[in-house]
DNA sequence: CATGAATGAGATTTCATTCAT
DNA sequence: CATGAATGAAATCTCATTCAT
């Protein structure tokens, strides 16, 4: 009887791995015998399960994605309170990439220019769609937080869009240079002056 | 001293036109022949302005900031209201990008790509000096909008982390969908925000 | 020993599916999983019957001429006028790739390339023997049509040699374009004529 | 100044190489490395004139029919009497590979497989078109040697067929074993017999 | 100086063969 | 016996860099 083997869970192996490499080397510098060495097979073996490098690459963003919003979702369920819900889900992207994790911060750069340039492949649209279901996620949470009937439903679109901003761009500063700010504390201080300002509207 | 100025002045063309094709096609995507097509000069020719085409990348990033700069404090030098000034720095950005140039943005996610996985070379260090350098100049401009006494100074430079936070994360969102939202409009509604917020501070 | 005879079915199933894919596909393309899939089997247990794909190749190219021998004495074997039987020998071949066989006729390409190139295999001096063979079949079956003690036994050596010539030549420009002429009438003709040109030798 | 290249003899230098190494090896065995060696060049040069592996073969089955070409109307050109040249037509093939050029024939065979397997493909066509001009300049040869009304158009035709099918045949059984039989005397009987029997026809 | 032809190191990808189950 | 997952040797192809002209 021949070996069975469960090819989900090995490609799952294979793009953990992917990902490790890419964030630490880069998209474009990491070679497939990389991936295969950090998986402990064959570079041979990578092949079984992927069709090339590219595939890979398109592969692991979407793994990437469906662990993130497993983490977000996870957190969010547990917790009632809208503005601590709403603080939750600002703080999680941070703790994600903590420890071990911090490193595959920088692989979303590469999704992130991958998409700009090719806004028509699979990888761009579902990074669009991505976006889009976070400011409305955001939006709604941010409703809850202020329980105001007269703030227009655009107002608080865009208030979600301007979150979700400050959140990655605080990111991509603190990556760059850790000692600029303390992280945790001034995404707080980003979602509490947004919700702040929407409550004072009328 | 002719000969100097001349080879500074090809440098200049090539790096103008390096930059084009990195935004176009990403840095690794982007061959030297590339970049001497676009150049229009022979493929041979660019070794004779630089060593590799690693030297192009850094130097091109070099280029690349130093015109925005110019760009910038052009615009600033003109306008004396503060909070004009403010808003100015803030659209200044996406004005860059209009037009012809609006395809070279991709490039900054290089420029972030690489500064992040090798945090010790020159493009790096510089990065992380530019995003202080602007921090603080947006900290001044922040305090000349507020005049009040009280604001502490460490408030007013994390609200300007949070406001370069805030462009850069809409621009990378626009970039990708630009249906989504106005970013010029949404840019300025930012900046108002963060600076309601400051005044209010007591 | 029914475990030997089994084997030998085995072989020969593999054999087949072999000879079926290196027909469409060429030798040189064909994968050994091709054939295993072509045999319904694993790819690991060709090995368990084959030391590697080249044996296959050249155990292929015996079972095939073994099949066509076994096919073409059958049909002599039944006919007793001399004319007939020649004719019969001429039409066997392309009856043999009518049907599903037709597109089995290009895999003699490889094993004439094959024996070319290596003329000392054994595949290369089994297609010599053959050739000598047929050469001395058709020999026969020709001074049984002409009964003349005059004409010369290498006359007749090399009319046969002439019309095997003749019809493995047609059989290659009627597979690349079968509307050129038809096959059979064109194979019978050549034969007619070369018996009619021995007819009249004195 | 550059250094002026002519690309269409370099073209030319490396398909020569190709054909030789084809020739030997067969076009599966032949790596890329292996031209080049023989070429006298690098591997990557070969890239510089070819797109690929297959491009070079198809364009070295052009490159050797032109070759062909040439030299069989270069002989019959000098050539009135019609019997003569239809003599020299028969013998040239052979005469061609005599020499250094004896190892070439078995490239006929890749060709061959590859139009056989690969109909659409455009060396296929090109080797339909081949015989069919190879047909009609035979049958035009074969015309001018009977000068007999009576004898029908198609038959000639069919005769043609005949013709190319025995020396193509002939030369397959004399490569594979050149004790076989004198290819060139046989070459001219099987003409000869033809003939023959054109004029005898009414 | 300017060039682009030439190159080979190195990347991706294929696939015959092995071998643990 | 039968299997197919795993493998690495080897092939194709790319492209930064060199250098003769």
């Amino acid at each position: 009887m021949p070996k069975k083997i469960d090819k989900e869970e090995k490609k799952a192996n294979i793009l953990e791995a992917a990902i490790k490499v890419f964030s630490k080397k880069g998209v474009a510098n990491t070679k497939i015998s990389d991936i295969a060495e950090a998986a402990g097979i064959g570079k041979g073996t990578i092949y079984e399960y992927f069709r090339s490098k590219d595939e890979i690459f398109v592969e692991s963003f979407q793994f990437f994605l469906e662990k993130v919003d497993s983490i977000i979702s996870q957190r969010l369920y547990r917790i009632s309170d809208p503005m601590e819900k709403l603080l939750a889900y600002s703080s999680t992207w941070t703790e994600i990439f903590e420890g071990d994790y911090l490193e595959y911060a920088s692989i979303l750069l590469d999704f992130w220019a991958k998409s700009i340039r090719n806004k028509k492949e699979a990888i761009a649209l579902n990074l669009v769609k991505i976006y889009d279901e976070n400011r409305n996620i955001l939006k709604s949470l941010l409703e809850d937080c202020i329980t105001k009937e007269k703030t227009s439903s655009l107002d608080v679109k865009i208030a979600a869009s301007i979150l979700i901003a400050s959140l990655e761009g605080l990111f991509i500063q603190w990556i760059l240079d850790r000692s600029a700010f303390d992280f945790k504390e001034t995404a707080k201080l980003a979602t509490e002056i947004l919700i702040e300002w929407l409550k004072k509207r009328d």
